[in-house]
DNA sequence: TGGATTTGACCCAA
DNA sequence: TTGGGTCAAATCCA
C-alpha cells in the first residue's frame, strides 16, 4: 500500500511536471519544431494521470500492482491493399480512461478485436467525416478490466473536420448527471458500442471532454486535467489534494 | 434507400 | 507464429 502510495505520488508528480512543461510550450508557442514535443508531453500526461489512476484501483482492491501504461502501445496505419498498414507511431496519440467514450465528436466504428488475455474487446473507430473532410483521426476504445466501468481511450492524429459545437464548458463533468445532445454529431457512440451490456446504464448519455482538447489547446488541456482531478477526487482517493497542488502549484 | 454497424478475412509487425 | 489493425461484404436500421 505505501509502495503504492509512492508510486502514485511519482507518477501524478510525473504528470505535474509535464503539464508545467506543455504549459510553458503553449505560452511561448513561436517554434514549430515544439510539436512533436508537446505531442510527447500531452502524451506523458495522460499516461501518467492514467498510471496514477490504476495505482489508486490497486489501493481500493488490494490488487496486485497492475502495469503502468508504458506508451509503447502498437498501433495501426496506413493502407493499400486490404489488412496492409504499418503500425501507428504513438508520438501522435493521446490516451484517457473514462466513464464514457462519448466525446462530442462524431466517430463511425470500422472494427472490433478481441484482445489476448482481456475480457473486453477493443473498438476501432474513425472519424466520421473521414470522407468529408480528410480527417485522419482515430481512436480506440477498450473497457478496463478492473470493474469500474470506465474506458481506456486512445486518440490518434487529430481531427482536420470542423470541432463540435460545443464549448469544453458545456462538456460535462463525468460525474454530472445531465445529458447532451450534439446535433451536429451524427453518429456519437456510446457505451453500447463497446459493452452492449450497459444499454440500462444512463451514463452512456454523457461526453468526455478529451478530443476536444484539438480546439483550443491550453484551456482546453487544463481542463482535461481539472476534469480528470475531478473524477480522481469522486472516485474518494484525492479528496485531501487541491487539483492546484497537483498541476499548477 | 443510404448510412452505420457487425464480423470474418486479410496481412503486417513483433 | 501469432496478436492485432484494417478492410469490406453482409446486415441492420432510421
Amino acid at each position: 500500500m505505501d509502495i503504492n502510495k509512492k508510486e502514485l505520488v511519482e507518477t501524478l508528480t510525473r504528470g505535474r511536471n509535464s503539464a508545467k512543461k506543455l504549459q510553458n510550450l503553449l505560452i511561448q508557442k513561436d517554434n514549430d519544431d515544439n510539436l512533436v514535443c508537446v505531442d510527447d508531453l500531452v502524451a506523458e500526461i495522460s499516461q501518467s494521470f492514467y498510471g496514477g489512476l490504476l495505482v489508486l484501483n490497486a489501493c481500493n482492491s488490494g490488487d496486485r500492482m497492475p502495469e503502468v501504461y508504458t506508451g509503447k502501445t502498437p498501433a495501426l496505419a496506413s493502407k493499400g491493399r486490404r489488412g496492409c498498414y504499418k503500425r501507428r507511431k504513438t508520438v501522435d496519440s493521446r490516451m484517457v480512461v473514462r466513464e464514457t467514450i462519448e466525446d462530442g465528436y462524431a466517430w463511425r466504428k470500422y472494427g472490433q478485436k478481441e484482445i489476448l488475455n482481456s475480457s473486453f474487446p477493443r473498438c476501432y473507430f474513425r472519424c466520421t467525416y473521414k470522407q468529408v473532410h480528410g480527417c485522419k483521426a482515430l481512436k480506440q476504445v477498450q473497457k478496463l478490466e478492473d470493474g469500474s466501468n470506465m474506458f481506456h481511450i486512445i486518440y490518434f492524429g487529430h481531427h482536420t473536420c470542423p470541432p463540435p459545437n460545443i464549448t469544453s464548458s458545456q462538456l460535462a463533468c463525468k460525474n454530472s448527471k445531465s445529458n447532451h445532445n450534439f446535433p451536429n454529431s451524427p453518429s456519437t457512440i456510446t457505451k453500447d458500442h463497446i459493452d452492449p451490456s450497459s444499454k440500462q446504464d444512463d451514463l452512456s448519455n454523457k461526453v468526455s471532454s478529451a478530443s476536444s482538447a484539438q480546439s483550443s489547446p491550453a484551456l482546453v488541456w487544463n481542463e482535461i486535467l481539472l476534469d480528470e482531478f475531478q473524477c480522481f477526487k469522486n472516485d474518494g482517493s484525492l479528496s485531501d489534494i487541491a487539483f492546484d497542488d497537483i498541476i499548477f502549484s
